[in-house]
DNA sequence: GATAGTTTCATACAAATGTTTGAAATGCAA
DNA sequence: TTGCATTTCAAACATTTGTATGAAACTATC
């Protein structure tokens, strides 16, 4: 067999296996019998363990990244140079809510291990995961450019919020749609998106605060009395 | 020794040498060694590795779901039986940040136990968060009758996505932190908390959708241009 | 088709780890 | 004190799991 089938059938099973059950509880043993490679294929091919979840998370995430990029650049060209704040809030969290939401989400098994990986954080992953700030500086300068004279404080604090929305809603879909009884439609990601970036605009956009954040309550109404709305 | 000393120092061990290390890296015998007792005691005593754990969270939580449920027992109160979205919100997310952020928190076991809990998910704190729907039920309640007449979806997004916001802070500060270059103060809980407080009232708050969530882009200014703000 | 390099395979290794056991110690009431 | 229940202890158990080994099979080059 030719060296590469091994490996990537290794890969493949390994995705398909931890997207299903999780890191916790996937042995080597069990890879290598879905991918029926023998059990020392995996460390002659990828050295340890941990390598190979490795390999797996960063193919992915240079995937996202890439896509995220790319939609930023072209947010950026059609709009001579400068992306609005909401095409850039857009770019950021687009990829990401489209890889691991939506109908097909069962079929992609990509999707689903990303997923995990967003839920239970193994060691190799979070490695990977803190050289991730570099990446984000990027969309940081983005935002900068839309919005010159904004406190920089708020921009980190906008771009936190918009990230915290997609990925908490990835990590906790289940949960929000046994909450709502199914009426949150967490398979419209359209949708999902429109919301996350419409808040995350929204929050940046917020009290034109200067410098310290005075953040004074923008709240639009007090108490609601009877008459209601 | 009273068999309680030896309960409560497992406990104590148990909860400090997870929040230092995690769940991944401390074993029984770590803790048995940290609490000087006899290794058989966590099975004597906790029946089982997972039962020792699952009572360190259930305790904790109880503790933050109490906290959370006064503070909005206060507001209704306060407020004439209907508290304001705004008192929701922070009786929702203020608890939490509470006890994970600020200055004092590295020297609270109990904190940092809970931001580990947040960030490596394992097994039997996972079936303890899935009851978590119930207590949450409470707050849709509490909004449902501040905010009559808007559709119970917004609702749910609203609730899902300050708990993203407060969730994500936590696990992810010292990312923000990084990210910042330690602009985001994060140990001035209070202007944190009405930050998330402030962009989850306006989530909701926003654009009147009746039913279907057409959420026409409210956008307050389209691309910026040279004369910016 | 011989040789060298690569890949596969069965098997063994070594270490870690949660759990169990049975006896010893301790506490407590009669 | 005696006797019974609770608690502690050292040691062993039983698995699981990632990794290493060395021979065998295979591939490709000369």
């Amino acid at each position: 067999m030719a060296s590469d089938q091994t490996r990537s059938a290794i890969l493949a099973a390994a995705e398909r296996l931890y997207a299903d059950r999780g890191f916790g509880d996937v042995t080597l043993r069990d890879i290598v019998a879905e991918a029926n490679v023998n059990l020392a294929a995996v460390n002659y091919h990828f050295g340890s363990k941990d390598e190979l979840i490795a390999e797996l998370f960063v193919t992915r995430s240079i995937q996202t990244n890439r896509e995220r990029l790319n939609e930023l650049k072209a947010a950026e060209e059609s709009g001579g140079g400068r992306a609005s704040i909401e095409d850039i809030m857009r770019a950021l969290v687009g990829p990401t809510l489209r890889g691991c939401l939506g109908p097909d989400r069962e079929g992609s098994t990509a999707a689903r291990f990303m997923i995990r990986a967003s839920i239970e954080s193994v060691p190799p992953i979070r490695r990977i995961k803190n050289r991730e700030v570099d990446h984000l500086r990027k969309f940081a300068a983005a935002m900068r450019r839309a919005m010159p004279g904004r406190d920089d404080t708020e921009l980190y604090w906008g771009l936190h919020f918009a990230l915290a929305m997609a990925h908490h809603t990835i990590r906790e879909k289940e949960r929000l749609l046994r909450l709502s009884e199914g009426k949150c439609d967490l398979d419209d990601v359209r949708a999902i998106i429109d919301r996350v970036v419409t808040v995350s605009v929204m929050a940046l956009t917020m009290g034109d605060v200067p410098s310290k954040p005075a953040l004074r309550p923008v709240v639009v109404h007090g108490r609601l009395t009877r008459q209601d709305l």
